[in-house]
RNA sequence: GCCCGGUUCGUCUAUCGGCUAGGACAGCCCCCUUUCACGGGGCAAAGACGGGUUCGAUUCCCGUACCGGGUACCA
């Protein structure tokens, strides 16, 4: 019998949740899933200096509507609680104890002053077997004066002591064998003066007793892997160390570096999943969502960021991703996002999105902007009709409240230039021919205007475009009868005197 | 600097030694549409470089270049 499969997503409370983390929360979710396992959400705020009110929160509730909801978190409950690092303070002292204990780690008296000068004096100055022998540290004193220093409350940390000549190496799921020197490595942190565990100690000693099996999370984590995997072999748990993966990155659309939430705001796209304020700096970012992406969308455009399932398919449910998602499909290098392509994801999604499902959304952007719907069957037609022009849902709002109210603008240059008695006079007729007409269908209401452009000797033609921007306000939207049936009989003939009385000089 | 990772069209990517290097986005053109889209068709566009290995390298190995990540009592 295989172990149950266990996957964790452990994002720290700091702020908004971005692509990058979205993304790597998608490729945990999708494996636990498909290997019918767990998906836990650990939030790891061992550093209290940089915690932020309601940024537990922000996860949570994007998460949420990403659909990718955890079994086991803070919020969820499960039986390998508390899911809160800082909650937990109190098991890591035990397990940095013993490393002590078997000589895997040591006190150390430097204080956060004493290494600043030490690295102004020392370019690259690192706490390592090269260096641990000048330092203030239980390797270096007696063992009376660590004593005396510990029971006088000396603040002190405890690090690792990385072996000297070794290679540690460990294979990557999406890398294959990735081999580090422990030379290389140096000394880290492993519980702090305050008595937290930095996130090495605690990534460690929670995988472990969270039962975790693989190990999914940003390629930026790659170069502190060896620290961590000395840690589950001092800890003794090496048999049961998780498959580790490390996720590409996702790259800023131009020049150099990872995304940022600061690219966002100088490229003009969003780059946190939903909107946030940061609570201090009061510092907003524009989300996805809000944007008006569809979940399903974003996560789809997430998922093909690194992977592909081969075949050339782009369109893919979450439950199809679930299906079709391997981790040996991942794609090695970092990724450029590219908003147009997030786009064309979208649209795809609108386009093939019932009505029923788009409407309460698109009815919440109607309500913004004060069009409150009343007939619910015709606003479903509508957005029938105008859906394939959407690319975002707040493209509904100019692609359909002209069959609410009255255009608020009328392009009249796109018809003035050539506009001419005979067709003030068509227009007239045409009024009178609407008034008159018994049957309110698109089929009729266009044979009447044809005939009557005949009559008139007029191409339907140069009458149409007309027609279109009396009744939308400018040159876009769907045909130009369908719209006249759903604003109804009234409404046409109102919008046609309107912009006939615009067009007198 | 040092360590680790990466390198196919502008972008996302396919290719598990046989390639006329395929697809998608964006771009351009045409058709459909008497609007804008949708849809259909087409054009243009790529293996960083140098060495090996091999009958044959985009694919395997080495070097160089370039890009990225890391180098905190941050995650």
């Amino acid at each position: 019998m295989s172990k149950r499969v266990r996957l964790r997503f452990a994002p720290s409370p700091t702020g908004g949740l971005h692509l990058g983390g979205v993304r790597t929360v998608l490729f945990n979710y999708l494996f636990a899933k498909q290997q019918g396992g767990d998906f836990i959400v650990r939030i790891e705020d061992t550093d209290q200096t940089r915690f932020v009110e309601g940024a537990e929160e922000y996860i949570f509730e994007t998460l949420k509507w990403c659909g990718l909801e955890p079994s086991e978190s803070p919020v969820h409950g499960g039986p390998y609680g508390p899911y809160r690092q800082s909650e937990r303070k109190d098991i890591y002292r035990k397990y940095a104890d013993q490393l002590v204990k078997n000589e895997q780690a040591y006190y150390a008296f430097d204080t956060p002053e004493e290494l600043e000068s030490k690295r102004k004096e020392i370019p690259n100055f690192q706490y390592n077997q090269l260096s641990r022998g000048q330092m203030k540290n239980s390797l270096t004193l007696s063992n009376e004066e660590v004593n005396q220093l510990i029971s006088t409350g000396t603040r002190h940390v405890i690090r690792i002591k990385v072996p000297e000549n070794e290679e540690i190496r460990f294979t990557d799921m999406i890398r294959g064998e990735v081999i580090f020197h422990s030379s290389q490595a140096d000394d880290k942190v492993l519980l702090k003066a305050d008595g937290m565990p930095t996130y090495h100690l605690a990534v460690v000693v929670d995988d472990y007793l969270m039962k975790i099996t693989h190990a999914f999370r940003g390629e930026e984590w790659l170069p502190s892997a060896p620290v961590h995997i000395l840690l589950w072999r001092y800890l003794g748990w090496a048999d049961e160390m998780p498959q580790w993966a490390h996720l590409p990155l996702i790259l800023k659309p131009d020049g150099n570096g990872k995304l940022s939430k600061r690219d966002g705001d100088r490229l003009g796209f969003p780059v946190f999943a939903m909107d946030w304020t940061d609570p201090k700096s009061n510092e907003k970012a524009s989300g996805f969502k809000e944007r008006g992406f569809l979940p399903e969308a974003f996560v789809n455009m997430l998922a093909l960021l690194g992977w592909n399932d081969g075949t050339g398919q782009e369109i893919f449910s979450l439950a199809e991703l679930t299906e079709e998602f391997s981790m040996d499909r991942v794609h090695k290098a970092g990724a450029r996002f590219d908003y147009e392509k997030a786009k064309w994801f979208n649209h795809e999604w609108i386009k093939h999105s019932t009505a029923e499902k788009l409407e309460p959304e698109v009815k919440k952007l109607f309500l913004a902007k004060g069009i409150s719907v009343t007939d619910q069957k015709k606003f479903e037609h509508i957005i029938e009709l105008v859906k394939d022009r959407c690319t975002l849902l707040a493209d509904f709002v100019q692609q359909a409240s002209f069959f609410f109210q009255s255009p608020e603008t009328i392009d009249i240059a796109a018809i003035q230039p050539k506009w001419d008695d005979k067709k003030e006079l068509f227009f007239v007729e045409l009024i009178r021919a609407y008034q008159l007409s018994a049957l309110w269908e698109a089929g009729d209401l266009e044979k009447e205007f044809k005939e009557l452009a005949a009559a008139n000797q007029l191409k339907p033609g140069e009458l149409m475009l007309p027609l279109r921007v009396m009744l939308v306000g400018g040159k876009f939207g769907p045909g130009v009868f369908d719209i006249a049936v759903v604003i109804g009989k009234d409404e046409t003939v109102h919008r046609i005197q309107h912009c006939l009385q615009l067009l007198r000089p």
